[in-house]
DNA sequence: AAGGAGAAAGTAAGTCCTCACATACTTAAC
DNA sequence: GTTAAGTATGTGAGGACTTACTTTCTCCTT
């Protein structure tokens, strides 16, 4: 036996654990014996946390959809100075992010792939948010007469595109990164283009 | 009893059905009960035809990885006069493609996520390709000054990116199209920005 | 301060079901 | 009548989840 931990630190051991696993290999994927085994504990100890292997995913979606560090730093970053900066900052965050721990997004691809109830609420929590920020942010550049009359969300999720395929590309079909490109020359590159694109 | 099928008939009537349900619902998702149910076959006839559940798998990462019409028609477009036109070509391509049959995106998805052992064979035929395609493409642009000096891949993948984005967004996601926006429209908008962008 | 009752953390060893796959057989085609 | 297409019915492994039990902590009583 390795030690005994408080229930609370338990389950959050737990869904730490899985996490990990489901990420890496799906609800299907993942058994309850893996994660009691990764853990460290024996399978019951599980179910004794949560009723059903499906209640254990789904409290790993309502984890995984609280931190709002990403729309945070990029609603500061809005309070700058230049449209670059602000772009600049969401851009490099979400590399920074994803390639430090890229669970969150492979979590939210396999549970949209494989149609996971809680599936949208993940979605709406992480990533219909962002689009919405920098949607608005666009359309009052608009306004503004900075950038040339285009539909804000759509031209949003454009340049956003362009890091989550960047991601999507190096951390789900495992391409290598050239040593070439530092995240900050990349994401240099996605805005000025961007930005060149979109001004009058 | 339905009717009787040749054997090559029923091969391939059983790695269609196959493709839906594993585009839907992936590998370790599906079942070969489900499968056989769904062609109307008894489960023993799937496996006349293909030894293990991983081969008919295989086989239609294979018959899916061969077909060659996007990059065709992306070539034929390149013959044309304007960068726009070349594009266009490639990106109306993919968005009509996937929105008449989104199985090639979530396949490729799953595959790569799941881990399959071929999933690198099908990245390669189906996407790689296209990436080194419009690359190249770029990178001439560049040489004969009408691109201000880029990285040609990463900004290849950076149009392909917002496209794959949107697509990933309506197919996978399950957000719904603004009816505001057809295909053409949204193509034409990323095209543009795209061009602006990388021009001297 | 000792000690013991009760609660909380933990486990070993099932149960039952589903799944991939196998075997032995039947039906239809040429 | 042989061969190819097809089925009904196993089977063994592995998976989610249970049950009955043990160990360890906590804290109240004397």
């Amino acid at each position: 036996m390795r030690e005994r931990l408080s229930g609370e630190e338990r389950r959050r051991q737990i869904v730490e654990t899985a996490v990990d696993l489901f990420s890496r290999k799906g609800f299907r994927g993942t058994t309850t014996r893996e994660i009691a085994e990764a853990a460290g504990i024996s399978e019951a100890m599980i179910f004794k946390h949560f009723a059903t292997k499906r209640e254990l995913y789904s409290a790993i979606i309502e984890v995984k959809s609280e931190t709002e560090q990403l729309l945070a730093s990029a609603a500061k970053a809005a309070r700058g100075t230049h449209d670059a900066e602000v772009l600049r900052a969401v851009g490099l965050k979400m590399l920074e992010q994803t390639e430090r721990d890229p669970s969150l997004m492979r979590l939210l691809l396999f549970s949209a792939l494989e149609g996971h109830e809680l599936s949208e609420i993940f979605f709406e929590s992480r990533v219909r948010r962002l689009h919405e920020f920098l949607s608005s942010y666009i359309r009052k550049g608009v306004e503004e007469g900075r950038f040339r009359p285009v539909d804000s969300l759509i031209v949003a999720r454009g340049f956003i595109g362009m890091v989550v395929h960047y991601l999507l590309i190096h951390e789900v079909f495992g391409v290598k990164r050239p040593p070439r490109a530092s995240p900050e020359e990349v994401v240099e590159l996605f805005v000025s283009i961007f930005l060149k694109g979109i001004q009058r």
